[in-house]
DNA sequence: CACTAGATCATCT
DNA sequence: GATGATCTAGTGA
């Protein structure tokens, strides 16, 4: 069972926000036509000083602006010269937190999907952080808006679905693994990403 | 399945 | 100047 979520709902933690993302439904319209995808893999991240691993560890810089705002608003970056990736912004402003979307299912505009992803089995769609931002159309001009409102609609479950708990994936030095257990998945969902340990750690 | 190299550029040091 | 919250295509078991 699936509810809009109303702007309280983000104002906490990234870390306490995370799990309840599990199992809802993000979708964006473009000119093209609309996809949605349900979540089934996400990542916390924290604030200033307390996770070396996020974007906002060493304060407030002209990239990471938008997680020091308001829950509910997208928080896109551009990665390794390619690759768009979508977080959800967590807590009130002033704290800077986010929901890095990591893996999902695409359960509207397969059609679509497929041809944004022409190279990808259907599984593939959106299994990744970069996948699923490509099979959505999100273009990173969309960073900073409000996920709440047109062309963004997202409903999250109503009682947090059963997960499970790892260390992060892609992170290296002390910021990854095992210090920061805040990777969540639904269990046995054909749309979580296969784990890689970066590629620096040996 | 596991592992690796190469792509490619905005961001921060 | 180095790095990165990644992906694809390739090889080999």
């Amino acid at each position: 069972m699936l509810a809009r979520p109303e702007r309280a709902w983000f104002l906490r933690d990234a870390v306490e926000l995370a799990p309840l993302l599990l199992g809802a439904v993000l979708a964006y319209d473009s000119d093209d036509g609309r996809v949605a995808v349900r979540l089934s893999e996400v990542e916390a991240y924290r604030g200033v000083g307390v996770d070396p691993g996020s974007h906002a560890f060493r304060g407030r810089t002209p990239r990471n602006a938008v997680m020091f705002g308001e829950g509910g608003h997208l928080y896109a970056y551009f990665t390794y010269g390619m690759h768009t990736c979508l977080n959800i912004v967590a807590d009130r402003p002033g704290t800077s937190g986010g929901v890095l979307l990591r893996g999902g299912t695409v359960v509207e505009g397969l059609a679509l999907a497929r041809t944004r992803r022409p190279r990808s089995s259907e599984r593939d769609l959106a299994r990744g952080p970069a996948r699923l931002a490509q099979a959505l159309g999100v273009p990173l001009a969309r960073n900073g808006s409000d996920l709440l409102a047109s062309p963004f609609e997202l409903a999250v479950p109503v009682e947090p679905l059963p997960h499970l708990t790892g260390p992060r994936t892609g992170i290296s030095g002390a910021g990854g693994a095992v210090a920061y257990p805040w990777r969540f998945w639904l269990p046995g969902d054909p749309g979580v990403s296969a784990y890689r340990r970066h590629p620096k750690s040996h």
